[in-house]
DNA sequence: CAATTTTTGAGGTACGTAAATCAGAATTTG
DNA sequence: CAAATTCTGATTTACGTACCTCAAAAATTG
């Protein structure tokens, strides 16, 4: 049987209370006494029996998550998983609500952030934003004592406890090496390509990111693929159709198309208006209903995808492990880069 | 607050014990009274507060799992990622045995099986071999109401009630894929080339289903690419090394390779060993040391994985579900094929 | 050494559910 | 309608931990 506090207090020839005491670091228990009820605890090997402990304290963890109220399909989609989490909850002894901010606007993500600061939830998750104002606030979220975790996007060298995304820079990596590849059949006259890069915006730290790996993959692998200049097309659909036509129609040798960002539904659109002889290899992000059958279509040729449904159960994990003050199973927690070509949609 | 078993009783009228009664289904309550305790049930939305029962019942979920002694990395990880959960598993209310069975030896893990059914558990996961002894084996567990999952090689139209694995027609379908575009650079003349496929045994289900998928996808995408015939490595890392050394002596213009079983170490040095002019490009199954370090090299250009981590994580999810009658979050419980090139390695 | 403070023990209640007992009520049977 | 049977209620104990109170013991102080 596992051994219990009774045992514990039988070994260590004390009272329940006094076990009691240490074990939850009440006062008025003198060093020696301490001493023998730890002693007693490690040769007994005992733990805690969480459940037993939040039935008595009748606990539940409250857990918020800050998301940017985007209508791009992944953004939909992790507000849904994060729903999905709720309607959940109550099996896991979880409270989570959600607070929306407008998206890209870090005076809005810190005052929500702030507000949470006064409710003190047993965590909080949030998209990040790379500002000294957010990284600021996280100080102060952790003098509270609140366990934090970034979510989708990353915010580095500040107090959050976890990041809950993908590797932007090795995600940015795999596409270039896979469309570098990718290019050597039809286009390898003698190796030499050019391609065109479609972003959100280069103000979003993940974007950032992926340029850099892709951009690296290629100039190192790759040296006589020339990439254009960066198209920021916001992560809105028309404006992204609007820029990939323009390129294609101004320069006719397009052989690639990284799109990092959201907004594909206009940059499928673009390729198939287009109608080029030889249509351009096209590496995208996120797997949505558009990316989807566009890669079955064969207009996309492989999709880069994170699933937001781990992302947010990863979350939760994590903050509840952090709640507890119990260890993470790193493995367990990486949330992966998922590559679908046509051949492994799910 | 969250309703309780009080709640109940008071609301339909009846009793605690009756609640109880209906609640554990145990006998003696008339259709008339239970119709009523069920109708408070659904009105306040209870859910058994799980932590609680299983205090209440001190109980231990017990779960087997049967794993072949096989000496591959692979395999060598999935016992240890058990051995993992199993030290994990006092925190989680569960109680894991190993049980090793020779490997490729359908009777012995029969008898495995039948042993397993004696101290009935909460749930046993295997790898599964496909034959119909085993096939009937797991009938009888079902009969005793013994959740099943198999793991890493399915059994389908069988009594087992998860598949904790990654799709192997889809994995051989993404190798071929790839393979068949990376081919096109240095060696698309006229599209033509020829690839060798090293195997294990053609006797696993993994084994045909990968080959399969390879086959049809290279068919479909690649007419021009030629697939010499399979060979069977034995999962042996010396066998694969003459085989490949020899087919490479052979046919010095096999332009690449796929390695769907084990031995990858012996493939490996055998291409190194080869040292042709140009070397061709290999696809190759499961990221352990030796291929992760030959990813990094350049000998091979992709692995497909599957997390053994993952596998089982999740069949320990699946069973302890199962053997609480609770739906499993199908979405987190999909096994991913994890592909990875130089430039995502984790 | 007496007075004070600190430490410890003993005991109880609570969390939400399971499982048991036993008496009493309702129903069915003969 | 009495007897047998089936249902139901009331109550209790237990699971392992948290948290509370009160009294007793031990240590410290003046």
């Amino acid at each position: 049987m596992k051994p219990t506090v009774h045992d514990i207090a039988k070994i260590a020839g004390v009272s329940l209370a006094t076990v009691d005491r240490v074990l939850n670091g009440r006062p008025g228990v003198r060093a020696v006494t301490k001493g023998k009820v730890e002693e007693a605890i490690a040769s007994l090997g005992y733990v805690r029996d969480l459940a037993a402990a939040n039935l008595a304290k009748s606990r539940t963890y409250s857990f918020v998550f800050i998301l940017p109220a985007n209508d791009n399909s992944f953004m939909i989609g992790l507000h849904e998983e994060v729903r999905g989490a709720i309607a959940r909850s109550s099996a896991d002894r979880s409270d989570i609500r959600i607070i929306d901010v407008p998206p890209f606007d870090a005076e809005a993500l810190v005052m929500a952030l702030e507000s949470v600061l006064l409710d003190k939830p047993a965590g909080v998750a949030f998209v990040a934003l790379d500002t000294p104002e957010v990284r600021a606030v996280t100080e102060s979220l952790k003098q509270a004592g609140i366990p934090m975790v970034a979510l989708v996007s990353d915010l580095p060298d500040s107090a959050r406890d976890h990041y809950a995304g993908i590797d932007n820079i090795a995600a940015g990596r795999t596409a270039g090496s896979l469309l570098g590849r990718f290019l050597g059949g039809p286009f390898a006259r003698d190796g030499e390509a050019t391609v065109a890069v479609l972003a959100g915006s280069m103000l979003v730290r993940d974007h950032r990111e992926r340029l850099e790996g892709f951009s690296a993959a290629i100039s190192e692998a790759f040296p006589n693929i020339y990439i254009l200049p960066v198209l920021e097309g916001r992560d809105d659909p028309a404006l992204a159709e609007t820029m990939i036509s323009d390129a294609l129609r101004r320069n006719r040798d397009i052989a690639g198309i990284y799109s990092l960002g959201a907004g594909n539904r206009g940059m499928i659109r673009a390729i198939q208006k287009a109608g080029v002889a030889r249509r351009p290899i096209v590496i995208a992000h996120e797997l949505t209903a558009s990316t989807r059958s566009a890669l079955s279509d064969g207009v996309i040729d492989a999709v880069l995808n994170q699933d937001a449904g781990h992302e947010v159960r990863s979350a939760i994990r994590v903050l509840k492990a952090k709640a507890d003050g119990l260890p993470v199973i790193a493995a367990q927690e990486r949330i992966r880069i998922d590559i679908f070509l046509k051949d492994n949609l799910p």
